[in-house]
DNA sequence: CTCATCCGTAAGCCGATACTAACCGTTAGT
DNA sequence: ACTAACGGTTAGTATCGGCTTACGGATGAG
């Protein structure tokens, strides 16, 4: 995938939301995601582009069917850069984070 | 925090992940946070605040200056959200690689 | 070959949002 | 009380991004 950043922008939309809850479920093809979601199979095209350009999704050719599903690596990869930032923010307020109303 | 979704789009502009990348690494004054960074000092105020909804940022007011910080518990939410779509795509992938092969 | 199915892309519209400039309330120091 | 420092808010603007429509290329069935 490019970077974990490009992750966050793919995943900030509500529809790509949607896209990647069901894709992580089972593999789909476009069309059959595009039944069930409030747009068009063309918007559902342009969205799996973005998800695939961050990493998070790959395809696979099956006849005429373009067949998605997620790629557990780039979820990974987001996953743990968001453990190196829990990590040190943690390391930076060991004190503040034990007193809950201390902020 | 609101939910590990609005999480992703406040982490989707890249000027927020650079105030986040240096929240995490030591607590800040607005101000402070708006040097080094080209957007004005109102820019930052309206982006602390998003992060700040979005529960990844956490503020204590020490005189006239604001301080913020990450809050870990946002961080963490945002990373267990990525761990159960990890777990689940690796379960899924497991299934179609049983009766398909070859991605 | 013909035709239908499936999907990606281009163009354009329109709402969302990141930004600056200006303003205002709060706090601290003199 | 006056002033300066600090930062949140508003208004206005420009760019970005998600959407539809229309189109074109590729594959498969007949």
């Amino acid at each position: 995938m490019a970077n974990a950043l490009t992750g966050f922008a793919a995943l900030s939309d509500p529809t790509r939301q949607q896209i990647f809850d069901r894709l992580s479920r089972r593999a789909l093809a476009v069309g059959e995601l595009a039944e069930g979601l409030p747009v068009t199979r063309s918007a559902v095209s342009q969205h799996l582009k973005v998800l695939k350009d961050a990493g998070l999704v790959v395809s696979r050719t099956e006849g005429t069917r373009n067949i998605y599903r997620v790629d557990p690596k780039g979820v990974a990869a987001m996953r743990d850069y968001l453990d190196r930032f829990w990590q040190r923010a943690l390391a930076s307020f060991k004190d503040e984070v034990e007193r809950e109303d201390a902020w």
